[in-house]
Formats: structure tokens, C-alpha cells, sequence
DNA sequence: ATTTGTGAATTACTTCACAGCA
DNA sequence: TGCTGTGAAGTAATTCACAAAT
């Protein structure tokens, strides 16, 4: 028995951003009291899974009543950290990493960066979506200091394993790794590789599809 | 009996872009074949899941040998459709859609944008990321002309399902959707939700695990 | 000898169906 | 009655283990 492992399931975890949404959008409507099954109406999830997510953490409804929308939402808040003031780190302002720093901008203030690094002296002192460039030798007395937790990757892929490896000796433990490199982490790593992604999505176009049928034939 | 219903997973699809990754980075150190093991080490998935991913496609490797670094790589362009050349749109160019629209110009040119739309006339006619911002209103004559497959989708969220309604209608089989709006739509959809990203990765930091302690005894 | 390809076993996730409560 | 919470059933994905091929 290494880990008595969290019984949660991570996509279970990751539902839960999608009904605080759900939750807010139904609390700017005046709603007091909501169900599983309007939240299912919002988010598109089915309600036995959306129950069953939420009883993972403990039982937050009212049978033949449903769930106290306000209350709801401060708990998932709560379960998420996201009442804590998390600092989150941006590591590389490159072409993503600046693109992702002014979409983070637009962003609930619990999630908005709170600094960003590059090693490029070119960039030092430059502003980009409200945040400074620091230099990178910066980084990790700021993540001591500022207790920082949370650090979105967008370093080129050579220096990826790296900089991982630095941030995670520094205190880091959750990474948002934008690069395309699979890390080897003590962190938890989630992994958007859009290149992938957009690679994947043409397979599911008639085209790819005529194409595979041939793959198993021919030679 | 409704559709036959592909029995590849899409995990699987989604992975084949990463193995190819893997195969142009061997190619370019020269290898000629290649093993599963190796692309796992490059990689970081197992070798049971690389051999059952491309046993799904087909029997491309040689027993004893192992794959031809080259063959192999094009298959997956094949079956994933880039060597198609598939035409791919980005509609709506706001905060999200000009930082995808400049990212995207990094990427490999099978996976280039070719056109962008927005419904704002201050934008028309301006550049981003290489390409000239086109009114909306063109854009269905557009994937007509074009005979385009894929779309990006960085619209505001009010506009989503009706926007993924019109494109859908208008040829569109892949959409991916950068709203926080789970789609009702017949074409594939995958999602990119960067705001439930940062949200969720707060979770997995030891201050949110002490919350989630509380949350299940506390009222 | 070595490495693929694959049925079988395992594990993880989702859906079902209903007991438990307001 | 109405809606939550949950064990049981079902489905999907991954890992195991080994036969097949060269």
C-alpha cells in the first residue's frame, strides 16, 4: 500500500470548474435552490454524474429539494482551493506564453497570474497583459517567497524537462504544460498540446476517415 | 444498428499526432526503423499502448524488427488526413482567437489556419498571425468554396452554439471549441476550456487537499 | 533472440436503478 | 412526491502476458 490514493476521479475533478460556472450563471439569475438536473440543462453532463461527482466530496444537497445554489458554489470553491489566493506563475513568454498571458487577463481574478518569467534579457521589464516580464534567475526566490504553487509552462520544448525540474525543487506542484513534452514530474501535470490537437481533429473529417479504410488494405 | 461505431478509441487517435512527433524526431536523428520501446522512451506512454494505438490502424511493424521510422510516420499522416491538406478556419478573432491566430503560425503548415472571421467591422480587413481578418458573413462561402472541414471556435460564449449551428450546416465536421460551452452538435467536438484548466490544477495543491478534509466534516 | 500484435485480466469511469429523506 | 446519494451493473481504456513472426 504505497498511497491510500484518492478515491476522486481527476475528470471528476475537472467537471467540478464547469458546474461552478453553471452555478454562478444560475445564481446572477436569482435562483436560491438548484438540481442535478439544471445543472445537467447548463453544462451538458448527465445528472447521475454530476450527483455522483459532488458525493465524492461529501453530501451537499437536500433530498426532494436539490442543492442551495449559493452554498453549492462556496464549497466547490472551497474543495477546488480556489478561496486560498492560489498564486500561479507564468514560466516563458514566448509567442504562447504571451498569448496565453492576455487571454489570462479576461480570466476570474481567482486564476489571473501573478507574475510572469522569461530568460530572455530582451523581454525583461516589458509589459505583457498587465504583468511585468521578471528574469528567470528571479523565479524561484519568488516562488519561496510568494508560496506559489501553481505554474504555467510555455518554455521552448528543449528547455521543458528542465525548467520542470526547477520549478517542481522550488515548491511547485501543479504544472500547466503547454509544451509538447511528456514530463517527468513529481508535480501534477496537465498537458494541452494544441499542435495535437488540431492534428487529431482532421481524422475525424470525412476525408481521414476514407483514408483509414485504405490504410488496412493496402500496402 | 444505427452507425457500425469505430471501435478505436479516441484516445488512441489523439495520440497518433504525439507519435509522430516522435517518429520526425528519430527520423531526423537518422534511424531508419524504430521499436515501440524506443518511441515509448520519447514519448513517456507505454510500449503495450503504442503497439495496441497503431495495432488499431493496422499491422505496420515487423516482428523482431520493430516499425520502418519513415513508413510509419506516413501512415499516421494518412490516417490522421494531414497529407490531405485540410483547410482549417479560426472564427472569432477576440482576446483567445488573435493569441491562437499568432501561436498557430508556429506550428507545423498541415495544421496551418488558411482564412479568420469575426463579426466585428472594426477588425475586418486587419492582420493577425499572417492572415486578413474576414467578415463573418463570408464565412459560409468560404467553407463552401474551400471545402473546409475544420474550425476553430474562439467566439464569445453567447454566440457559440449558434455560431457551431451555422457551421455545422455549412459543411463543418471538426470543431475545436475554445468556449466554455459544451456544444450541441453533430460535427466532433474537442474542448479546450483554459480557465477550468488553471481552476482544476489549483486542486491538486496541498492547500486545496486540506480544504477538501474540512469539506467533507464541516457543514 | 527480439519485438510485434492481441486475447485476457485489470482498472477506471459512467450509467442504472432504487433506497433514503425532506 | 421529488430529488439526492449510492451500491451494482455496465462500458471503456489500459496493462499484462504470451503466441506469432522473422
Amino acid at each position: 500500500m504505497p498511497i491510500p490514493k484518492n478515491k476522486i476521479p481527476d475528470a471528476a475533478v475537472r467537471r467540478l470548474p464547469v458546474y461552478l460556472r453553471a452555478l454562478e450563471e444560475s445564481m446572477s439569475e436569482c435562483a436560491v435552490v438548484t438540481s442535478s438536473a439544471d445543472l445537467s440543462a447548463r453544462t451538458g453532463f448527465t445528472s447521475e454524474q454530476i450527483r455522483k461527482d459532488l458525493a465524492y466530496f461529501g453530501a451537499f444537497g437536500t433530498r426532494g429539494v436539490g442543492y442551495d445554489t449559493a452554498l453549492l458554489a462556496r464549497r466547490i470553491r472551497k474543495i477546488l482551493g480556489l478561496s486560498r489566493g492560489a498564486k500561479i506563475i507564468l514560466v516563458g513568454v514566448g509567442n504562447l506564453g504571451t498569448a496565453f498571458a492576455r487571454y489570462n487577463a479576461t480570466f476570474p481574478k481567482d486564476v489571473r497570474l501573478a507574475a510572469a518569467f522569461d530568460s530572455d534579457p530582451e523581454k525583461i521589464g516589458h509589459g505583457v497583459g498587465g504583468l511585468v516580464i521578471q528574469p528567470a534567475d528571479e523565479m524561484y526566490d519568488h516562488i519561496h517567497r510568494e508560496q506559489t504553487k501553481v505554474a504555467v509552462l510555455a518554455v521552448p520544448s528543449e528547455h521543458a524537462q528542465g525548467v520542470a525540474e526547477g520549478l517542481e525543487k522550488a515548491g511547485i506542484e501543479a504544472i500547466l504544460n503547454f509544451t509538447p513534452v511528456k514530463l517527468r514530474s513529481g508535480c501534477y501535470v496537465q498537458n494541452i498540446d494544441l499542435s495535437m490537437e488540431l492534428q487529431s481533429l482532421v481524422y475525424y473529417t470525412t476525408y481521414a476517415q476514407r483514408d483509414e479504410m485504405k490504410g488496412k488494405a493496402e500496402g
